[in-house]
DNA sequence: CGTCCACAGGAACCCGTGGCAT
DNA sequence: ATGCCACGGGTTCCTGTGGACG
């Protein structure tokens, strides 16, 4: 019953937008000066999780290609890529110019190859900016005169707040586009449009369609997320189409679909971890480290689970309350929908 | 108030892997 | 097959910090 997987993927974009016509007009407008050659002020995409800002970026970027091929585009997600390196990195990556760069190479030296890709225009887009932990990349990326910026984050306020005074300076004009929540009606159109290109003919019905929607209250992702459930369940037990009681059964992972995915992806030592974190409601790092050790065959240094720990924090799976001595770790609450 | 302890996280290094030329 | 090299995950070593405790 599925015919392309890839439509209720989330890094899909669509080939039409549904709903996001102002934005997208916004978006289009502000990156025109880069048609005649010249650089785009910063823009700034707000709202909260699952409204489409970062599938409304890639689109008008996509657009914008059509018509000027000649203009790069780097697509950074800071939420994996939160260094001043990785950052640089991505950038260079998507320009073509990252050989013989190894963690060994001086930042100032990627900054320089960025220097010299200045024939041909770049876009960067910064998803998840808020999580970015040195701002100094934006301010390297922002000297670059060929580099025009699309920052992607939830607050307008707290992004401000994390920048430096210099960076803060620097971004204060720009365009911003908000995003609001979906309604109810908007999110089902949005995923009839998907299931009709993901999914044979007849295989969901409007009214399930609206069901999801409405389960999703205004997150596209998890509404994609429900609707995917869904049709995997269904074509599992070899369903010509979505029942209701299948659709039943995915609705409730509706606000944990996408961390439990995100669970699946982590290797079995972070695993034990979350695992231990989970059982344990909430748990001091000593103990946490001495429970991993008790399950584990062959245990990773504490160090290592250090850095495993602050990657989950930034995954949004577990969160650190405190500092230094005394903290303890427990999973982000279940009220959390997504990060706001 | 000084010392100790628990913990976080940076820097340098080590080592296995995988691509590539020889 | 052999050696080289980039690259990333993991480890070792280390510094900084602030609460606990004598």
């Amino acid at each position: 019953m599925i015919v392309d997987g890839r439509v209720l993927r989330e890094d899909f974009v669509p080939s039409e937008v549904v709903h996001r016509h102002d934005e997208v007009n916004l978006l289009s407008e502000s990156l025109e000066p880069l048609l005649s050659d010249r650089r785009a002020d910063p823009a700034f995409l707000f709202g909260p999780t699952g409204v489409g800002k970062t599938c409304i970026a890639r689109y008008a970027l996509g657009q914008l290609r059509e018509q000027e091929p000649s203009i790069d585009v780097a697509y950074v997600n800071c939420w994996q890529e939160y260094t001043r390196f990785r950052v640089l990195y991505g950038v260079l990556e998507a320009v073509g110019r990252t050989v013989d760069i190894h963690r060994s190479t001086p930042k100032d030296e990627l900054f320089d190859r960025l220097r010299e890709t200045d024939a041909r225009p770049v876009v960067v887009i910064l998803d998840e900016v808020d999580q970015l932990e040195e701002t100094a990349a934006l301010y390297d990326l922002h000297r670059l005169g060929h580099v025009s910026l699309v920052l992607i984050a939830n607050r307008e306020e707290e992004l401000f707040a994390s920048f430096d005074d210099r960076v803060r300076s620097r971004l204060r004009a720009g365009t911003r586009v908000r995003f609001d929540r979906y309604g109810t009606d908007e999110l089902a159109a949005i995923l009839a449009e998907r299931a009709e290109k993901a999914l044979e003919p007849g295989a969901v019905s409007d009214g399930q369609l609206r069901t999801i929607a409405d389960a999703a209250s205004g997150d596209a992702r998890v509404g994609i997320g429900i609707l995917r459930s869904a049709a995997r369940r269904a074509s599992r037990r070899g369903l010509e189409s979505v029942t209701d009681d299948v659709l039943e059964a995915a609705i409730p992972d509706a606000r944990t679909a996408i961390r439990r995915e995100t669970v699946e992806g982590l290797i079995e030592h972070q695993r034990v971890l979350y695992d231990v974190i989970a059982e344990a409601g909430e748990i001091d790092p000593g103990d946490l480290y001495d429970e991993y050790e008790r399950r584990v065959d062959d245990p990773k240094t504490e160090r290592t689970l250090r850095n495993y720990l602050t990657k989950m924090v930034h995954y949004d799976l577990i969160e650190a309350v405190g500092e230094r001595r005394g903290r303890t770790y427990r999973l982000v609450g279940d009220d959390a929908v997504g990060r706001e």
